[in-house]
DNA sequence: ACTGCTATTGAAAGACATTACCATTAAGGA
DNA sequence: TCCTTAATGGTAATGTCTTTCAATAGCAGT
């Protein structure tokens, strides 16, 4: 986090105590969070911060691709801390940690292939896998079932929010 | 999209004028439409259709697999037809034209990857790659500048939405 | 074609997320 | 420390999406 701080200096973009307070936030979040969220917490260690100023902070961290935006099943965008690599987003349905998919190998070549077959020059990669982590997929009786109920037959549910 | 119709109806859901219009409108779509703008131009085939009935419809159509979400660079989602295979969804920045990538191997290939490395199961693989499509990486001298001026340094702009 | 059941509709109101505005504050160089 | 100006944050405005519920219209059975 402390090289974020001096990544967010070098930019040349002062270094405010309420963006100190968002990297933070983020930084230990084990899951994505929302702008109310951020703010909530936020204010326990810095109690002006404002709404506004998470907005600006989060449209700025995400700019830098300091930050990721991730989509969540019920339409809320979370946003959490990124690494600078290009790498798919894991997103789990049920407990909703996100992970990085630590080989970028894999995505690149998928990207090269596009490029390479389609002429399209490909700049921001939105690459989200949802499904279930594995320690969801055994210990989710209800919640699998409530799932299903929202299903519509046997394909897979699709969100894409 | 006669097919699209008899699927609908196949699934047991009734066949309405509404849902016939939304179908039509996004058929005759060339890029993503929002819910607002599938309304206004759906009004020109049944004025009565209404904008809660869109949001419903896309809903269901989402979950049918006979849509699919488009996250645009402006925040705004946009919805289109879309077909049933798993492939990459291909956006221009500049013209906001969509493609579907039509191989799906190298994407299985990253999913299978992906599930086989972390034991995480995927659902719903939201794959959305932004860039620029052949006919506006030309063309687009002001637009680029414009868009340059968004980015913070030499990286490439990330969007996310 | 007629009838009845019920899924579906759509207008209005509400809840909620996001943005615009602007006077005030504070970061960081001189 | 002082000064410049980026940044803040409260409020108001905007816009998107959801909820509600009486009215409508598919469609199966007659």
């Amino acid at each position: 986090m402390s090289e974020l701080e001096s990544g967010l200096a070098a930019s040349g973009r002062r270094l405010t105590r309420a963006r100190r307070t968002v990297l933070r936030v983020l930084s230990d979040a084990s899951v994505p969070l929302s702008p109310r969220e951020i703010t909530a917490v936020g204010r326990q260690h810095y109690g002006h911060l404002g709404l506004v100023t998470v907005y600006r902070t989060l449209e700025l961290l995400e700019l830098m691709h300091w930050v990721r935006r991730v989509h969540g099943a019920d339409g809320c965008h979370g946003y959490m801390l990124c690494g600078r690599a290009l790498s798919p987003t894991l997103v789990c349905r049920l407990c909703g940690r996100v992970a990085e998919f630590p080989g970028g190998q894999p995505l690149r070549s998928l990207i090269d292939r596009v490029q390479a077959d389609t002429g399209f020059r490909v700049d921001d990669p939105l690459v989200q896998l949802s499904g279930l982590c594995p320690a969801c997929q055994g210990a989710s009786g209800a919640d699998e079932a409530d799932e299903a109920a929202h299903r519509e037959n046997g394909s897979a549910e699709s969100i894409h929010t």
